[in-house]
DNA sequence: TTGTACGCGTTATCAA
DNA sequence: TTGATAACGCGTACAA
C-alpha cells in the first residue's frame, strides 16, 4: 500500500518498454499512435499509479498551468459552489487553482489583481460578480496578455468569454405563476446593481406583469442590497402598506429570510397570509421554517464550464469568444401558496 | 507598458552581472553574502520586475513554497473562513496555497491525498474536521515526508502540530449563564462525533450543570448530526416530552435553526417559551427571527496560525510539534432570556 | 564569497 | 508510428 519510490514518466516507458515520448503522446492524447501501443502505455500507467507532475507540465510546456479565483465581498456559499466547479475542471484538465479573495471597494484593486495575475505567473483568471462588472479590470488583465472568462457579467465583452444564467426568463416563469395562483399585488425587492443578475431580475418581474396584463406598480418595488437587513427592511416598508402585497419576491435568498422576518414580526404567517420566493438556493433557504421557494441556479456547472473556457484558450484552442447560457430551475418548496 | 519577453534568473544574472547561483542565493536569503552582491542583484530584480517560476521552484527544489488545504463535505461558510485565514498567512509568508476538496467517505481517500500532496510537490497540507480525525491518514501523510497541521482534531497527535479552540469552556460557560437565568431543563443536541468538538461541547454542557448541582438527564441528550433536519427532529423530540426543557443548546447553529423551526410549528415563541442557543455563528444565525445566540470560534485565526506552524516547520524553525489554543467568544443575541 | 555543471520530470524538435 | 535529445527555470553539489 505504500507508495515508496516516485514513478516518473521514464519509470512508465520502462514498464510498457517504450520511450518517454511515447507515453507522453498518450499522456497528450496525440496521434496518430497504434492501439496496442497506447494499450501498453495505459496498462502501465494504472499500474502504477502515475500521475504527471505538474510542475514538469508547466515548466516544459512554458505554462504556469494556474488560474487564478478572484473574488470579493460576496457569500461563502457563492463562492464555494464556484470554487467547486472550478476545480472540477481543474482536476480534469490538469491544472492548478490559486484563490484570490480581495476588497472590490479597494482603490488599487486593478493593480492588486494585476499584479497577483503577473506574480504568480497565471495563465488567466476568473472573474465572478461584483469584479467582473468593474470598470477597467478586464482592461488591464487582457493588457497584460492575461486570459479572462466572466461569469455573470452585467454586461457581455466582445473580447471576453463568459457564461451566465438565464435569470430573467425565470424569474419571468415564477412571477407568471404567483400571478396564476391569484396574487395581483405582487412586491419586489430588488438587489445591488453592482451585480448584473440584479436587473436581469428586475426585468423578469416587470415581463411577467406586463405578460399578464398587470399594471407596473412602482411603489411595490423596493431597493435592497442582498443582505437579510435590507431584506427585512423592505419587508416592512412593503408589509406596512395600507393595501399590502400578498407575495413578496425578492432578489435572492438573504432578503426573503429578511422578508420572513418583518412577516414574522407582525404575526404574519408564510405562506397563508404571505407568500415569498427568494433567488439563489443558499443554505439559509433550507434552514429557515417554511422552507423557501426559490430558484436556483447551475453555480458549480457555470463555474465549470468558465474554467473549461479559460483552459481551452490557454491551450490555443478556441481562440474565439464564446458566452455559454445556462438556465436556472425553479425550487417549489414551502413558502408560496394560492391566494384567494 | 506591456512586459513582452520572460525574464528569468538568468535574465537577472546578466543584468547583474553575477552567476545565476548568486542571484538564486538572494532569493533563497543564503549566508554569507557581501552586502554590494546582494543589492546589485536586489536591484536587477526590481527593475525587472522578475518573479521566481513557482513550476521551476517546486521541480528543482526540496521545497515548492506551496502548501494544500484538504477540506471534505462541511458547511461552505467554515471552510471559507478557514480559506481566508490561511491565504493570509501565505500571502504575509510569500506562500502559495493549493485547494483539495474531497469525499471523506471515499475508499480511496488516503491515497488520493497523498497523492495530491506529493504529485503538486506540496511543502505541507493542513487538515480540517472531519478529515484530521480520519485514522491512518495522518500517518500516510507523514510517510511520504509530508508535513501536517491539524485544526480541531479530536486528539492531539505527539508529532503533528494543531490549532483547536476551548469549545468545552465556552459550552460552559453559556450553559452556567442559562442556568443563571432561571433555567433548569435545558436540552442539549449532540453534534456528529466525527468532529472532535461534539464531545468538547457535550462535555461542557455537563460539567456546567454538574458545577450548578444539577443531574444530568440523558433524555435530555439528543443526537444529531449537524444538519438542519436532525436539529428539527432533536427538536420536535424534546419539544413533545411531557416535561418539556425551556431551554435548548444546539451543538451547531444548523441545528438551532432546526429548533427555531420545530418550535415555530407548535406555536412556541423564541424566546419567550423557549430559549435557544447554537454553536459557530454560521450565516444562518443572523438570518432567522428572532437573531440567534451562539458562540463563535475564531476560525479565521486559527486557520492563519496553523498556517504559519506549517511553514514554520517547512522552514526548518519549530521542528517541535505545538499545539495551540484559542478561546471562543459568547454572542449574547436574540434567542435566550430569562426563565420564571 | 562566488561560479560551474548537473538534475528535477516533462514537452518539443527532429530523425529514424 | 516511434525514439533520442535538447530545452524549460531553478536548486544543489562541488569547485574555485
Amino acid at each position: 500500500m505504500t507508495v515508496l519510490k516516485k514513478v516518473t514518466i521514464t519509470t512508465v516507458a520502462n514498464k510498457a518498454e517504450v520511450s518517454v515520448k511515447t507515453v507522453s503522446r498518450v499522456l497528450n492524447r496525440e496521434t496518430p499512435m497504434r492501439d496496442s501501443t497506447r494499450d501498453k502505455v495505459l496498462k502501465a500507467i494504472n499500474e502504477l499509479g502515475y500521475k504527471p507532475s505538474l510542475a514538469a507540465v508547466a515548466l516544459a510546456g512554458r505554462q504556469s498551468k494556474m488560474i487564478g479565483l478572484v473574488y470579493s465581498n460576496i457569500s461563502a456559499s457563492y463562492v464555494m459552489s464556484i470554487q467547486t466547479g472550478v476545480l472540477k475542471a481543474c482536476s480534469e484538465e490538469g491544472c492548478n487553482l490559486i484563490i484570490h479573495p480581495c476588497d472590490s471597494e479597494s482603490k488599487s484593486i486593478i493593480t492588486d489583481i494585476v499584479n497577483f495575475a503577473k506574480n504568480s505567473h497565471l495563465d488567466g483568471v476568473i472573474l465572478i460578480p461584483p469584479l467582473c462588472n468593474k470598470k477597467g479590470l478586464v482592461e488591464a488583465l487582457t493588457e497584460h496578455e492575461i486570459n479572462v472568462v466572466n461569469i455573470s457579467p452585467a454586461i457581455k465583452s466582445e473580447k471576453v468569454p463568459s457564461v451566465c444564467c438565464e435569470d430573467k426568463a425565470a424569474v419571468e416563469v415564477m412571477i407568471g405563476e404567483l400571478i396564476e395562483a391569484g396574487h395581483s399585488e405582487i412586491g419586489f425587492i430588488k438587489g445591488d446593481f453592482s451585480h448584473g443578475a440584479s436587473l436581469e431580475r428586475l426585468m423578469g418581474y416587470k415581463s411577467a406583469l406586463l405578460k399578464a396584463g398587470l399594471q407596473i406598480n412602482e411603489s411595490l418595488i423596493k431597493q435592497g442590497n442582498f443582505t437579510f437587513e435590507s431584506g427585512k427592511a423592505c419587508g416592512q416598508d412593503l408589509l406596512s402598506m395600507a393595501n399590502r402585497p400578498t407575495a413578496i419576491f425578492a432578489s435572492n435568498d438573504y432578503m426573503a429570510a429578511g422578508v420572513f422576518a418583518s412577516a414574522y414580526d407582525i404575526g404574519l404567517k408564510i405562506p397563508n397570509d404571505l407568500s415569498v420566493v427568494g433567488f439563489d438556493d443558499a443554505p439559509v433557504s433550507r434552514q429557515i421554517c417554511p422552507l423557501l421557494s426559490t430558484i436556483k441556479q447551475p453555480i458549480e456547472k457555470m463555474a465549470e464550464s468558465a474554467a473549461r473556457l479559460l483552459i481551452a484558450k490557454n491551450k490555443g484552442r478556441g481562440n474565439v469568444s464564446r458566452h455559454l447560457s445556462f438556465s436556472a430551475e425553479l425550487l417549489y418548496r414551502e413558502s408560496h401558496k394560492q391566494h384567494h
